[in-house]
DNA sequence: ACTCCTTGATTGAACGATCAATCTAACATT
DNA sequence: AATGTTAGATTGATCGTTCAATCAAGGAGT
């Protein structure tokens, strides 16, 4: 074929991705990857031992993935630091929209479904997680004294997170967005108070130097 | 047999929803559940028309059983209906500690590998979740005047199983518990905020009493 | 008390389908 | 020729499910 040597490889790689999105790990068989990627077994195989490290595979790609499928296009969209959270959010409840409130965060799902059994799995699970919110973070720490001086910004970070991806699990429960809604507002309503609190502390900062 | 006519179902209702909260849904071969509960085929098949449908029954089971084994005790430790809402969070804490941060929230792990795909399994799902929320939602709105009166107590008690689930997936996905924790801290932020907001507007209505 | 019939529960071997994985042979490029 | 890659039939195990047979228990009729 005129494909160059490492097409197969990352045909497998997408498709897998695509279709544990779609079914989860356990419901996806292998010979299902292979006809949706047009790949024999053989191939398969040769690049991968087994589909446990294929999932690891998907993972290590999924890592690479994150910034320029997702973060660029919020950060290329919203410039406010702030409010680059809330348009990530919006990203992802876009994608559920799209979907019928359905498949949600790929991650996310393998995390509930695989991780206790594989510790390599798990440990990338944990890698594209921190990664996440590592991104997230600098956006927070971006925020400078809008922000209180006293907020943890990875505890938050990781709130951020936990915000997605319990919002997310709830629409797909419910068929509807509403949870997701519910949860986004109550947690603008908490990044509210904190940049309140924070414009205090800077008036108080301020009446200090006069 | 000395057994009652109905020991056979629910031996195989308790052993399923083991295996499927330690072992996921697809990961848990019926095989197993006859294995573990002591039953032949035939019984299973006798009671239940194929495996989805014993997820059904599971998940109608459990709508039952989260009250007694879950919410009574948390009422029964903690007076404060707001410090329940940490009070039921400590205790899914407990859970994960007691299992290395495996296995998480067993509706929650199929709300994400089943919901898609079983319509009526999607159901039960959404109202076990419901039935969680409203739960504590009783305990927010017994919280009075503690809260601000612009609050939205719906809103907020979905709020709360969002952060539990997301705190359980990142601790799993991390290994331990420090995700779980930090999502909880900055949960505590919240509805400490929210607390000083109520206390201001009571002083404040206090003050146009006067 | 005795037999007959029904009912619901249980048994466990067996089924076809599908699973992940393997194998050898052939292909392409150097 | 050598190496890396692909083709695709094939393996044995396991999957969910079926089904004819068996068992225990309880009326109904005599």
């Amino acid at each position: 074929m005129g494909l160059e040597p490492q097409d197969t490889k990352a045909r497998i790689l997408e498709v897998a991705f695509r279709l544990f999105h779609e079914q989860g790990y356990h419901a996806t068989s292998v010979a299902t990857i292979l006809r949706e990627a047009g790949v024999n077994s053989g191939s398969l195989y040769h690049y991968f031992s087994g589909k446990e490290q294929l999932l690891v595979g998907v993972l290590e790609w999924a890592l690479g993935e994150l910034r320029p499928q997702v973060m660029d296009a919020v950060e290329a969209r919203t410039a406010d630091p702030l409010e680059r959270i809330f348009s990530l959010l919006e990203q992802y409840r876009d994608g559920m929209k799209l979907f019928g409130c359905r498949m949600g965060c790929p991650i996310g799902n393998l995390a509930l479904e695989v991780a206790d059994d594989h510790p390599e799995a798990r440990q990338l699970i944990h890698r594209n997680f921190a990664n996440w919110a590592a991104i997230v973070k600098g956006w927070l720490d971006a925020a400078g004294d809008r922000l209180p001086p006293t907020c943890n910004r990875e505890q938050l970070s990781r709130m951020v997170l936990t915000v997605m991806e319990g919002a997310i699990m709830q629409a797909r429960a419910a068929g509807n967005l509403q949870p997701f809604d519910d949860s986004v507002a109550q947690f603008r309503a908490y990044i509210d108070a904190l940049k309140r609190e924070a414009a205090r502390s800077r008036s108080a900062v301020a009446a200090m130097g006069a």
